[in-house]
DNA sequence: ATCTTTGCAAAAGTTTTGCATATCC
DNA sequence: GGATATGCAAAACTTTTGCAAAGAT
Protein backbone atom coordinates (compact mmCIF):
# COMPACT_ATOMS: atom_id res chain seq x y z
CA UNK A 1 0.00 0.00 0.00
CA UNK A 2 2.06 3.11 -1.53
CA UNK A 3 1.44 6.76 -1.45
CA UNK A 4 0.05 7.41 -4.82
CA UNK A 5 -1.96 3.69 -4.27
CA UNK A 6 -3.79 4.75 -1.22
CA UNK A 7 -4.21 8.85 -2.54
CA UNK A 8 -5.77 7.33 -5.48
CA UNK A 9 -8.20 4.82 -3.95
CA UNK A 10 -9.10 7.68 -1.35
CA UNK A 11 -10.04 9.94 -4.67
CA UNK A 12 -12.42 6.78 -5.85
CA UNK A 13 -14.01 6.24 -2.56
CA UNK A 14 -15.21 10.31 -2.59
CA UNK A 15 -15.88 10.20 -5.78
CA UNK A 16 -19.72 10.51 -7.13
CA UNK A 17 -18.93 9.66 -10.88
CA UNK A 18 -16.67 7.45 -12.67
CA UNK A 19 -13.14 8.86 -12.96
CA UNK A 20 -11.59 9.36 -16.04
CA UNK A 21 -7.71 9.46 -15.84
CA UNK A 22 -7.03 13.06 -16.20
CA UNK A 23 -9.73 13.93 -13.69
CA UNK A 24 -7.62 11.62 -11.30
CA UNK A 25 -4.82 14.28 -12.09
CA UNK A 26 -6.30 16.87 -11.26
CA UNK A 27 -7.97 15.89 -8.39
CA UNK A 28 -4.80 14.77 -7.01
CA UNK A 29 -3.06 17.89 -7.91
CA UNK A 30 -5.77 20.41 -6.55
CA UNK A 31 -4.44 18.43 -3.32
CA UNK A 32 -1.00 19.02 -3.70
CA UNK A 33 -0.33 15.43 -4.14
CA UNK A 34 2.56 14.73 -6.97
CA UNK A 35 2.16 11.50 -9.25
CA UNK A 36 3.37 10.96 -12.60
CA UNK A 37 0.88 10.53 -15.25
CA UNK A 38 2.63 7.01 -15.95
CA UNK A 39 2.08 6.51 -12.63
CA UNK A 40 -1.19 6.81 -12.58
CA UNK A 41 -2.45 4.91 -15.86
CA UNK A 42 -0.11 1.82 -14.18
CA UNK A 43 -2.29 2.19 -10.79
CA UNK A 44 -5.40 2.14 -12.64
CA UNK A 45 -4.64 -0.90 -14.57
CA UNK A 46 -3.45 -2.34 -11.64
CA UNK A 47 -6.58 -1.62 -9.45
CA UNK A 48 -8.30 -3.14 -12.80
CA UNK A 49 -6.47 -6.57 -12.66
CA UNK A 50 -6.75 -7.24 -8.99
CA UNK A 51 -10.77 -5.96 -9.41
CA UNK A 52 -11.19 -3.30 -7.06
CA UNK A 53 -12.09 -1.16 -10.04
CA UNK A 54 -14.02 -1.64 -13.47
CA UNK A 55 -13.96 -0.01 -16.38
CA UNK A 56 -16.80 2.47 -17.41
CA UNK A 57 -17.57 3.93 -21.09
CA UNK A 58 -19.60 6.95 -20.72
CA UNK A 59 -20.02 8.84 -24.37
CA UNK A 60 -18.56 12.12 -23.92
CA UNK A 61 -16.14 11.17 -21.22
CA UNK A 62 -14.20 8.96 -22.63
CA UNK A 63 -12.48 5.75 -20.67
CA UNK A 64 -13.28 5.98 -16.50
CA UNK A 65 -12.63 4.01 -13.82
CA UNK A 66 -15.38 3.44 -10.72
CA UNK A 67 -15.09 1.31 -7.30
CA UNK A 68 -16.68 -2.37 -7.66
CA UNK A 69 -19.75 -1.90 -5.96
CA UNK A 70 -23.24 -2.72 -5.91
CA UNK A 71 -23.63 0.32 -8.08
CA UNK A 72 -22.97 -1.57 -11.56
CA UNK A 73 -25.32 0.89 -14.03
CA UNK A 74 -25.75 4.44 -14.86
CA UNK A 75 -27.86 7.25 -15.51
CA UNK A 76 -26.22 9.65 -17.78
CA UNK A 77 -28.15 13.02 -17.80
CA UNK A 78 -27.84 14.18 -21.64
CA UNK A 79 -28.77 17.90 -20.23
CA UNK A 80 -26.70 18.85 -16.98
CA UNK A 81 -23.95 15.60 -17.31
CA UNK A 82 -24.47 14.49 -13.89
CA UNK A 83 -24.39 10.37 -13.73
CA UNK A 84 -25.61 8.87 -10.78
CA UNK A 85 -24.61 5.23 -10.42
CA UNK A 86 -27.81 3.03 -9.46
CA UNK A 87 -27.92 -1.18 -8.37
CA UNK A 88 -27.69 -4.00 -10.59
CA UNK A 89 -31.34 -4.68 -12.30
CA UNK A 90 -32.31 -8.29 -12.14
CA UNK A 91 -33.95 -8.03 -15.45
CA UNK A 92 -31.08 -9.00 -16.91
CA UNK A 93 -30.31 -12.38 -15.44
CA UNK A 94 -33.21 -13.63 -17.62
CA UNK A 95 -31.55 -12.09 -20.75
CA UNK A 96 -28.33 -13.79 -19.49
CA UNK A 97 -30.19 -16.91 -19.66
CA UNK A 98 -31.90 -16.29 -22.67
CA UNK A 99 -28.10 -15.73 -24.48
CA UNK A 100 -27.00 -18.97 -23.46
CA UNK A 101 -30.23 -20.69 -24.34
CA UNK A 102 -30.25 -19.14 -27.88
CA UNK A 103 -26.96 -17.98 -28.06
CA UNK A 104 -24.72 -20.32 -26.57
CA UNK A 105 -23.04 -17.10 -25.38
CA UNK A 106 -21.99 -17.33 -21.91
CA UNK A 107 -22.63 -13.53 -19.79
CA UNK A 108 -19.62 -13.16 -17.74
CA UNK A 109 -19.91 -9.42 -17.38
CA UNK A 110 -22.15 -6.65 -18.54
CA UNK A 111 -22.22 -2.73 -19.13
CA UNK A 112 -25.66 -1.39 -18.96
CA UNK A 113 -25.93 2.97 -19.13
CA UNK A 114 -28.87 4.79 -19.57
CA UNK A 115 -28.83 8.60 -21.24
CA UNK A 116 -31.72 10.73 -20.35
CA UNK A 117 -32.86 13.28 -18.42
CA UNK A 118 -32.85 13.27 -14.69
CA UNK A 119 -35.27 14.86 -12.06
CA UNK A 120 -33.95 18.30 -12.23
CA UNK A 121 -34.07 18.22 -15.75
CA UNK A 122 -36.60 16.69 -16.94
CA UNK A 123 -39.09 19.56 -15.61
CA UNK A 124 -38.26 22.49 -16.82
CA UNK B 1 -23.66 12.39 -50.50
CA UNK B 2 -19.75 13.00 -51.75
CA UNK B 3 -16.97 10.54 -52.00
CA UNK B 4 -15.66 10.22 -48.84
CA UNK B 5 -19.22 9.97 -47.07
CA UNK B 6 -19.57 7.43 -49.83
CA UNK B 7 -17.11 5.29 -48.92
CA UNK B 8 -17.48 5.28 -44.86
CA UNK B 9 -21.08 4.70 -45.71
CA UNK B 10 -20.25 1.41 -47.61
CA UNK B 11 -17.88 0.31 -45.12
CA UNK B 12 -20.14 0.51 -42.30
CA UNK B 13 -22.56 -1.07 -44.53
CA UNK B 14 -19.95 -4.20 -45.29
CA UNK B 15 -18.88 -4.06 -41.04
CA UNK B 16 -19.63 -6.90 -39.28
CA UNK B 17 -18.73 -5.33 -35.83
CA UNK B 18 -18.55 -1.83 -34.60
CA UNK B 19 -16.16 0.68 -36.18
CA UNK B 20 -12.90 2.59 -34.68
CA UNK B 21 -11.84 5.61 -36.80
CA UNK B 22 -8.56 4.03 -36.94
CA UNK B 23 -9.99 0.96 -38.36
CA UNK B 24 -11.67 2.82 -40.99
CA UNK B 25 -8.88 4.38 -42.45
CA UNK B 26 -7.30 1.34 -42.66
CA UNK B 27 -10.49 0.00 -44.55
CA UNK B 28 -10.20 2.90 -46.67
CA UNK B 29 -6.68 2.73 -47.50
CA UNK B 30 -7.11 -0.96 -48.18
CA UNK B 31 -9.63 0.19 -50.47
CA UNK B 32 -7.51 2.70 -52.09
CA UNK B 33 -9.22 5.67 -51.52
CA UNK B 34 -7.41 8.66 -50.08
CA UNK B 35 -9.29 10.26 -47.05
CA UNK B 36 -7.57 12.29 -44.27
CA UNK B 37 -8.11 11.84 -40.91
CA UNK B 38 -9.81 15.10 -40.15
CA UNK B 39 -11.94 14.21 -42.95
CA UNK B 40 -13.19 11.03 -41.43
CA UNK B 41 -13.37 12.80 -37.77
CA UNK B 42 -15.70 15.05 -39.33
CA UNK B 43 -17.57 12.86 -41.30
CA UNK B 44 -17.90 9.78 -38.06
CA UNK B 45 -19.08 13.09 -36.22
CA UNK B 46 -21.69 13.79 -38.61
CA UNK B 47 -23.31 10.74 -39.17
CA UNK B 48 -23.79 10.57 -35.57
CA UNK B 49 -25.12 13.87 -35.16
CA UNK B 50 -27.99 12.96 -38.42
CA UNK B 51 -28.37 9.68 -36.69
CA UNK B 52 -27.18 7.40 -39.18
CA UNK B 53 -24.52 5.82 -36.91
CA UNK B 54 -24.24 5.65 -32.91
CA UNK B 55 -21.31 5.54 -30.67
CA UNK B 56 -20.45 2.02 -29.06
CA UNK B 57 -18.04 1.62 -26.48
CA UNK B 58 -16.29 -1.73 -26.23
CA UNK B 59 -13.81 -2.71 -23.45
CA UNK B 60 -10.39 -2.48 -25.21
CA UNK B 61 -11.41 -1.09 -28.44
CA UNK B 62 -12.34 2.22 -28.30
CA UNK B 63 -14.71 4.45 -29.34
CA UNK B 64 -16.38 2.89 -32.25
CA UNK B 65 -19.42 3.46 -34.67
CA UNK B 66 -21.62 1.33 -35.79
CA UNK B 67 -25.13 1.73 -38.06
CA UNK B 68 -28.17 2.68 -36.08
CA UNK B 69 -30.12 -0.36 -37.03
CA UNK B 70 -32.26 -3.08 -34.97
CA UNK B 71 -29.31 -4.54 -33.54
CA UNK B 72 -28.56 -2.95 -30.40
CA UNK B 73 -26.58 -4.83 -27.97
CA UNK B 74 -23.83 -6.51 -27.69
CA UNK B 75 -21.96 -9.65 -27.19
CA UNK B 76 -18.53 -9.50 -26.87
CA UNK B 77 -16.10 -12.99 -26.38
CA UNK B 78 -13.35 -12.34 -24.20
CA UNK B 79 -11.67 -15.12 -25.65
CA UNK B 80 -11.39 -14.55 -29.36
CA UNK B 81 -12.40 -10.65 -29.11
CA UNK B 82 -15.52 -11.34 -31.67
CA UNK B 83 -18.16 -9.36 -31.48
CA UNK B 84 -21.63 -10.12 -32.18
CA UNK B 85 -25.24 -7.46 -32.63
CA UNK B 86 -28.16 -8.48 -31.29
CA UNK B 87 -31.62 -7.16 -31.52
CA UNK B 88 -32.94 -4.91 -29.08
CA UNK B 89 -34.56 -7.27 -25.91
CA UNK B 90 -37.95 -5.84 -24.26
CA UNK B 91 -36.52 -6.17 -20.45
CA UNK B 92 -35.15 -3.08 -20.50
CA UNK B 93 -38.33 -1.70 -21.20
CA UNK B 94 -39.62 -2.43 -18.31
CA UNK B 95 -36.79 -1.29 -16.25
CA UNK B 96 -37.20 2.15 -18.04
CA UNK B 97 -40.68 2.40 -16.23
CA UNK B 98 -39.26 1.65 -13.26
CA UNK B 99 -36.26 4.16 -13.49
CA UNK B 100 -39.09 7.48 -14.57
CA UNK B 101 -41.24 5.79 -11.88
CA UNK B 102 -39.09 5.52 -8.92
CA UNK B 103 -35.55 7.65 -9.72
CA UNK B 104 -37.61 10.06 -12.15
CA UNK B 105 -35.25 9.62 -15.01
CA UNK B 106 -36.84 9.27 -18.21
CA UNK B 107 -34.39 7.32 -20.37
CA UNK B 108 -34.24 8.52 -23.92
CA UNK B 109 -31.60 6.04 -25.10
CA UNK B 110 -29.22 3.55 -23.59
CA UNK B 111 -26.07 0.94 -24.12
CA UNK B 112 -25.99 -2.16 -23.27
CA UNK B 113 -22.93 -4.80 -23.75
CA UNK B 114 -22.38 -7.98 -22.47
CA UNK B 115 -19.05 -9.41 -22.10
CA UNK B 116 -18.06 -13.52 -21.92
CA UNK B 117 -17.90 -16.74 -23.62
CA UNK B 118 -18.95 -17.08 -27.72
CA UNK B 119 -20.42 -20.47 -29.03
CA UNK B 120 -17.22 -21.54 -30.14
CA UNK B 121 -14.89 -20.40 -27.18
CA UNK B 122 -17.31 -21.92 -24.93
CA UNK B 123 -17.25 -25.39 -25.80
CA UNK B 124 -13.75 -26.11 -24.80
C1' DA C 1 17.46 -8.64 -0.45
C1' DT C 2 13.89 -8.91 -3.44
C1' DC C 3 9.89 -7.55 -5.55
C1' DT C 4 6.97 -3.71 -6.62
C1' DT C 5 6.13 0.99 -7.41
C1' DT C 6 7.59 5.49 -9.03
C1' DG C 7 9.49 9.11 -12.08
C1' DC C 8 11.23 10.78 -16.27
C1' DA C 9 11.75 11.26 -21.05
C1' DA C 10 10.26 9.93 -25.17
C1' DA C 11 7.20 7.84 -28.40
C1' DA C 12 2.84 6.27 -30.14
C1' DG C 13 -1.85 6.85 -30.72
C1' DT C 14 -6.23 9.60 -30.84
C1' DT C 15 -8.95 13.65 -31.62
C1' DT C 16 -9.53 18.59 -32.53
C1' DT C 17 -8.74 23.30 -34.64
C1' DG C 18 -8.04 26.97 -38.07
C1' DC C 19 -7.71 28.11 -42.45
C1' DA C 20 -7.60 27.65 -47.43
C1' DT C 21 -9.43 25.05 -51.33
C1' DA C 22 -12.48 22.09 -53.70
C1' DT C 23 -16.93 20.08 -54.39
C1' DC C 24 -21.89 19.72 -54.38
C1' DC C 25 -26.68 21.28 -55.66
C1' DG D 1 -23.37 31.40 -55.64
C1' DG D 2 -23.76 29.78 -51.29
C1' DA D 3 -23.48 26.06 -48.30
C1' DT D 4 -21.04 22.01 -47.26
C1' DA D 5 -17.12 18.84 -47.47
C1' DT D 6 -12.13 18.15 -47.90
C1' DG D 7 -7.12 18.53 -47.14
C1' DC D 8 -3.20 20.04 -44.70
C1' DA D 9 -0.48 21.39 -40.92
C1' DA D 10 -0.28 21.94 -36.37
C1' DA D 11 -1.75 21.45 -31.76
C1' DA D 12 -4.01 19.20 -27.90
C1' DC D 13 -5.00 15.31 -25.55
C1' DT D 14 -4.52 10.33 -24.17
C1' DT D 15 -1.99 6.26 -23.40
C1' DT D 16 2.17 3.33 -23.56
C1' DT D 17 7.21 1.96 -23.25
C1' DG D 18 11.94 1.39 -21.53
C1' DC D 19 14.99 2.27 -18.20
C1' DA D 20 16.85 3.81 -13.84
C1' DA D 21 15.95 5.15 -9.02
C1' DA D 22 13.23 4.81 -4.84
C1' DG D 23 10.23 2.48 -1.72
C1' DA D 24 7.84 -1.45 0.46
C1' DT D 25 7.92 -5.88 3.25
Amino acid sequence: MTRVRKAILEIFRLAKDPMTASRIMETLSKRRITANRTTIYRELAFLNEVGITREVHITGRGRSFELKDGHRHHLICLSCDTVKSIPFDEHLDDEEKRLLRDERFRVLDHSLEFYGLCEKCVKP
